[in-house]
DNA sequence: TGACTATATGTCAGATTCGGCATAACATGG
DNA sequence: CCATGTTATGCCGAATCTGACATATAGTCA
C-alpha cells in the first residue's frame, strides 16, 4: 500500500490493534480493508453512473447522505454489510461485488 | 430458495422487515442472506480441511466457539465483516471469498 | 451405560455501528 | 461576490452485534 493512501486510512479512522501496528496493518486487516474500499469504489461508480446524488441514494436504501458519504470512503464505522446492502440496493450484482471483493488495488 | 431452506433461515432468526415480508424476504436480503450461507459454507470448509474444531478456531481467531457456529450457520446475528474477517484469519484467499461471493446456490 | 468431544442454541452486558443532524468544504453558475 | 448543490466530517442517542458463558444435543469409544 503506497503512503498516500495509507495517510487518507488513517485519517478514515484504520488504527492497527496490534503492537507493531503503527508500522503497518496485518495482512488480514489490509485484505479487509481493500475489500471496503474497492467495494466503496463500486458503489460511488454505480452512483454516479445513474447521476444520483449521496442523498438521492441515501432516502432511496433507507440512510443518510453522510453515511454514504463514509461507505464511498470506506471509513472505519461502516460495516461490509453496509456497503454490500447499499450496492445491492443500487443494483450491483454478486458477481459485480465479487469482482470488487477479489480486485487488488 | 426451497422451502426447507427457508426454515432454516426462520430458525436462524432471519425475519423481513417488509409489510409483504411474512411471505418472503426482498430480493436484496435474499441475496444478502445467500452470500452469508455461502460464506458460512467456506468457512466450514476451510475449517474441517484444516481439521479444527469450532473451539480452536474461535481462539485462534479470538472469537468464541459459539460464534463460530453461527458464522457457518449464517445465523442473522452474525455479520459479513465477522464471517470475512474468520475466513481470512482462517487463510481463505480474496479469491476464494469472491467466488463465494458471487456463487449462486 | 458413562465419559468425552464436538456442535448448536439461548442469553446478556459491554462494545460497536447505525441513521440523523449540524456544519464545513468545495464547486458551479449567476 | 452570493446562492445553490454536493460531498466530507464530527457528534450523539438508539439500535445492533460481539465475546463469553451456560446449557442442550449428538456422536464415539470403551
Amino acid at each position: 500500500m503506497d503512503p498516500s493512501e495509507r495517510e487518507r486510512l488513517e485519517a478514515a479512522g484504520w488504527r492497527s490493534a496490534t503492537v507493531e501496528g503503527f508500522l503497518g496493518l496485518s495482512p488480514d486487516e489490509t485484505a479487509l480493508v481493500e475489500m471496503k474500499l474497492s467495494l466503496g469504489s463500486l458503489l460511488r461508480q454505480i452512483r454516479t453512473s445513474a447521476h444520483l446524488s449521496q442523498g438521492v441514494l441515501a432516502r432511496r436504501i433507507g440512510s443518510s447522505q453522510s453515511r454514504v458519504a463514509k461507505m464511498e470512503a470506506a471509513d472505519a464505522s461502516v460495516t461490509l454489510d453496509l456497503i454490500v446492502r447499499a450496492l445491492l440496493s443500487a443494483g450491483a450484482s454478486r458477481q459485480a461485488i465479487a469482482e470488487a471483493v477479489s480486485a487488488q488495488n
